[in-house]
DNA sequence: TATGAATGAGGGTTCATTCAT
DNA sequence: GATGAATGAACCCTCATTCAT
């Protein structure tokens, strides 16, 4: 890769770290071209050089968040773990995203409403992988006759539902840190799931 | 109560059922004022006779949608049934408002977005009352001694997450239907909380 | 129709003999629509109450003019000339509206990249007709043998061209005033045409 | 002239052949710079060292077309030719330029919305020139008492128009090809000015 | 009460143009 | 000579809101 193509990337990321801050902070529809621009002094007009237009950019955002939990999960993956504690593990990233990085994972909301078809696609195939790696793990599982025989598609649903929905109240002021609360959940998660 | 005052609460009531309908299907940034007079053969104008505002009219939805679920769940605590079989109801009750009245009660996530300090406190306010419903069972289940002891608020948000996030992915034609889900996520509830 | 209806009716036809001027003067890509709107004291906005958009406002404009030309030839056509006479008549006009209404004759150029599919079809379709009008006198002409047997469309073509260029130059105060044009411009129409 | 001039004058040609293309294909308004430059795989800001800014380059577009177009008429003037003989030569060289340069040749129709006062001058001069190469024709006919006495300015509008209004309508897939229009208007012009 | 009509602020997008490197 | 990057003005369009009737 060139120098150059590393300085467009640099600048790119910038940009999307802009732009998932005020998707964030407005919605993705409150967010205006304007606004994210000038996170960066920039004008509206150089986004027009990096991203095609409003909804490639947030279709961009999108994709960089769930690669990177993505990339983490699967480091998990790899370690050799029970699966037990490969669960606790993937709550904990999981769950550290969803708050750490409130403006990324945020966004992983309806995406058929944004957009367009060949984005819609990619993004449903990234999310179908990140639902995979939680399928994967609840399914060793049951066979190793640790986790109790269930529709697997179902309490992982129920699962992720419940870890997100975190970002919606989750206060480091709050009666409970993050560690804490990371702990609580992965309880919660296993107790649904063991025999 | 006049009658011309009470013409004028049915003809609120007949907006905010129009209003809460297009919301549903479009957002509620998508949803237009244009559309939700259209859907009642009325002119956008007209709206501003019943309503201040965009803001007003969406605030008294989710009023609307919040209020009923409460009532609802209310009615099921009156019925004097054990925790177990309350706690069923009420999971059919919210899963049902969640798929059905999809936008408007998933203003739920995020309130401040959208509304002005007056209506952001009675939200709240409700909102409050909505999660002590849950917690009011789930204490009488600890004190049963048919729930484990845990962190109410903590277990409470777990539960409410995973149901809410039924809306994002919850699809008619899937392979689960309305019943079928919430059968199976109420025992999911319940294997969290029995101990 | 309804008074209201009649009251948009003029206002449409306002915008659009206002558009048309616009048009003329800058071009349909150099015409925009906040003047447009600002030759009426109206403000951009309220173009958008009468016409969808602006290829919509153009699409009208174009077909108002057509109209109105094919309006008047066929007012010709029920008059029972000889094709000599009456197309001295067809002349009169199409020059007429070429240098009288220059604004609005002038769009009938190259609509292919300015219309729509649906707007095309319908202006394509007009066209058709007025050029038929011109295809009947001429064919009159060849079968009461007063003109010569030749292509016909193309020499329709040949002197529709002929008389259109005449918006480009022609000016009150020139060598020749618009009757002596008229008249010059029908003898060589003619003489291309008689045997 | 230095090498390195040269070098600019064959690049300012190769831009100036892009244009056109460009032109030719989108129409003046529709070519983008960006475009022109892509076709000859330089960037935006390239072209901005061969010419001063986009009227520039299309003012030299026009320019060239013209200019050639008149070259080759005068070539048909030298080539001691009958007045009809002459005559068809140079219906064939308009009717060519105007098809096949359509967009560059029809700037002819109005130059004062495009250029700026310098061009214009120079622009306009070129025209009468162009004109001019008709009516020397024309003139010479008459003389040789081949053509008929008549306005000589109006009669090669008229044929002018005539000519130029081919690009409206010409479609190499339809009923004539090039050839075959070209020598039925051909025929029509001198049918009109013939005795 | 209801509406037709108008408004204006603002958003996304395009593009000619500039300029440091 | 050439380019990458940025700019900013302008444009089309949307929509909540207003107000006279």
């Amino acid at each position: 890769m060139t120098v150059t193509n590393q300085k467009v990337r640099r600048k790119k990321d910038q940009i999307l770290m802009s732009a998932i801050k005020i998707v964030n902070e407005r919605g993705h529809e409150g967010a205006t071209m304007e606004e994210i621009a000038a996170e960066l002094q920039m004008t509206k007009g150089s986004l027009y050089y990096y991203f095609k237009n409003k909804n490639d950019l947030l279709y961009q955002c999108h994709h960089l968040v769930l690669s990177r939990a993505i990339a983490e999960h699967e480091d998990h993956l790899l370690e050799n773990l029970s699966p037990e504690q490969l669960l606790r593990k993937m709550v904990s990233t999981h769950i550290s995203f969803a708050i750490n990085e409130r403006e990324i994972f945020s966004m992983m909301i309806d995406p058929k409403r944004t957009f367009d078809d060949g984005q819609l696609e990619s993004v449903l195939l990234l999310r179908k992988k990140y639902a995979a790696l939680f399928d994967e793990v609840i399914r060793r599982g049951i066979a190793s006759q640790q986790f109790e025989r269930s529709e697997v598609v179902l309490v992982r649903m129920f699962i992720l539902g419940a870890m997100n929905w975190v970002q919606q109240w989750f206060n480091e002021e709050g009666r409970f840190n993050q560690e804490q609360l990371i702990e609580e959940y992965a309880d919660y998660v296993l107790k649904l799931l063991k025999k």
